[in-house]
DNA sequence: CTGAAAGCGCTTACAG
DNA sequence: CTGAAAGCGCTTACAG
């Protein structure tokens, strides 16, 4: 059996209550003599608490939940964008003595029941669709820290971190209309009322507004994110839409795809066409072109999750806002001015 | 207060015990008339159990924990690569009710710390070294069951999954010889006596032996795997060794990273010279031109890792030996013939 | 088929 | 500065 409490304060004939105070660093109430004593025997044999007998006594669990959306039987979609974040928030966690325990979400339900289980002090709700923020209810949250990544729901018990995705899109249709385009086309995921796809949507539009630009719906396609729709996409748009001259595009992936299709169908980028992606991403810089895009903070997003988290566990008030992390273009050599 | 056992058999009528064997579904002991009874207060009631009094009173958490190298204050890396294999971790293990943490690693003591404060039932351990699972003693492993993957240490402790990379190596490095190269090169990061790279090195050692191709030091680069290094070594080799024709490398960003210091240094690929990567990650379809690569069976892989994990935890005996998944070469266009 | 008792390894007030 | 008692929410034998 592994070594208890129980066994370290027989072994140096205290009680257990200061052998719990010593490991617990509650200084003020031991004795240095006895702490040393204590501390030595803790670490000759090798004594580790045990989180659960200590998440059921104490009110606490020190265990934060992510929580990723998980269709059905198919496994995360952990986007490389995001994995990125999944790594500073365990190490910030980590920091602090948390534990991450990572969670797939395919019911509305499983939420709470993630939450409960474990006693979650806190839990990251990363990729999820404003309306199921929205749907999340006092009483079966509890008093559960949660913060949204890249959330724009207005739910009160969610603490919101995203990037200014409107300002995002504003770079970067701004970018294509200074270059000379007129005819700049939409391309991302089905959106709906709110929502990162649906503000840099509302980016693109206002911008065009600004230029005195008439907004065409039907230079607006729903194009899911991967590379395959991406050049479909380039290549219908080379076929149906030779006016165009430019493509603004809520992801990387998609992009690059766009720019394949493109290229396919005998049209060049930028030479005929611009494009522009969302994210930088890595890969961004290792295609040819290299890939003209909007780069957001993660580091920061990840830091500010994790900061939101901890002032809530502290105890701290709610902020008055959600955070909004700024996000810059990045130009490379897809985007350029329209042809002659 | 959240709800639990005792409210439930208050309610119900009956003893806590009962309870307890309804929701564990131990149907045999309970009688079908109190159990629907009782599964309708549960519903209605939102009962959850507590997992950390579960797992304080039985033997087991139900609890599987990911553990991840973690340099210092750095955060996880978690490549592209094993990111999938992360999340189709997650998937099985949670269609098995199991729960998964997930945990860096930045000191040696940590994993047994790990393991025994939520007193893990298992552990996968991803991307140690092999001289780091040697290193795991039964003591202080106690009776987890240990999955290592991409390992090829002889620990008995750990059951090791990895993919066949000595066998990958030679496909890569056959296929470059029966092009018709002689001067091939091998790219990859530090390492020693065994490990993944060091199989990958003996493969490409022995096919070159095999053909009669004498074997030269200096034509093996230490290369960390990032594309900034990868582009410094291709641009060393057109630079230094214009008599290579060929570069074997032990991952796709590594390579594509070569192909494009090559290409800023005058030389073409495949017209000069020809790269092979590793991995086939979804980037090297994208690059231009589209990488050749061995591709890994990753979804096996993670599969594999589990159901031995599932087995070890049922009670099964550990298996004879090491599972080794196959391999496969995806042929595309940075490899070709040799020039004149 | 159902239950009363003991115990898992801690922490939290409350005393001294 | 230190300790005895109660309790966190379950499960595990053991009885009936």
């Amino acid at each position: 059996m592994a070594v208890t409490l129980k066994d370290i304060a027989a072994e140096a004939g205290v009680s257990l209550m200061t052998v719990s105070n010593v490991v617990n660093g509650k200084q003020a109430r031991v004795s240095a003599a006895t702490r040393d004593r204590i501390l030595r025997i803790v670490k000759d044999r090798g004594y580790v608490p045990s989180a659960s007998a200590r998440s059921l006594a104490a009110k606490s669990s020190r265990l934060v939940g992510l929580l990723v959306p998980a269709e059905g039987e198919t496994s995360l979609t952990i986007d490389p964008h995001t994995v990125e974040v999944v790594g500073m928030l365990e190490r910030e966690l980590r920091r602090l003595d948390y534990h991450l325990m990572l969670r797939g979400i395919s019911h509305r339900t499983e939420i709470t029941e993630a939450l409960r289980s474990w006693h979650l002090d806190g839990a990251v709700l990363l990729g999820f669709q404003d309306a199921e923020i929205d749907r999340l209810k006092a009483d079966t949250v509890g008093g559960v820290a949660l913060v949204a990544m890249d959330s724009y729901s207005a739910n009160p018990l969610a603490l919101e971190v995203r990037s200014d995705d409107f300002g995002g899109a504003e770079l970067a249709v701004r970018h294509l209309i200074g270059l000379g385009h007129r005819r700049i086309a939409f391309a991302g995921p089905g959106f709906s009322e709110t929502g990162v796809v649906r503000e840099r949507f509302e980016g693109y539009r206002k911008v065009l507004a600004e230029n005195g630009i008439g907004f065409e719906p039907e230079l607006v396609s729903r194009v899911e994110i991967s590379h395959a729709e991406g050049a479909a996409h380039g290549r219908w748009l080379a076929a149906e839409r030779p006016d165009v001259t430019a493509v603004f595009t809520t992801a990387d992936l998609l992009a690059i795809g766009v720019v394949d299709g493109l290229a396919a169908a005998g049209r060049s980028v930028p030479g005929d066409v611009s494009v522009v992606g969302y994210d930088n991403a890595d890969i961004a810089a290792y295609v040819t072109p290299k890939l003209t895009t909007v780069a957001q903070d993660l580091p920061g997003k990840a830091a500010e999750a994790v900061r939101l988290m901890m002032d809530r566990l502290a105890g701290k008030d709610r902020p008055e806002q959600a955070t909004t992390l700024g996000v810059r273009l990045i130009e490379r050599d897809t985007a350029g001015p329209p042809p002659q």
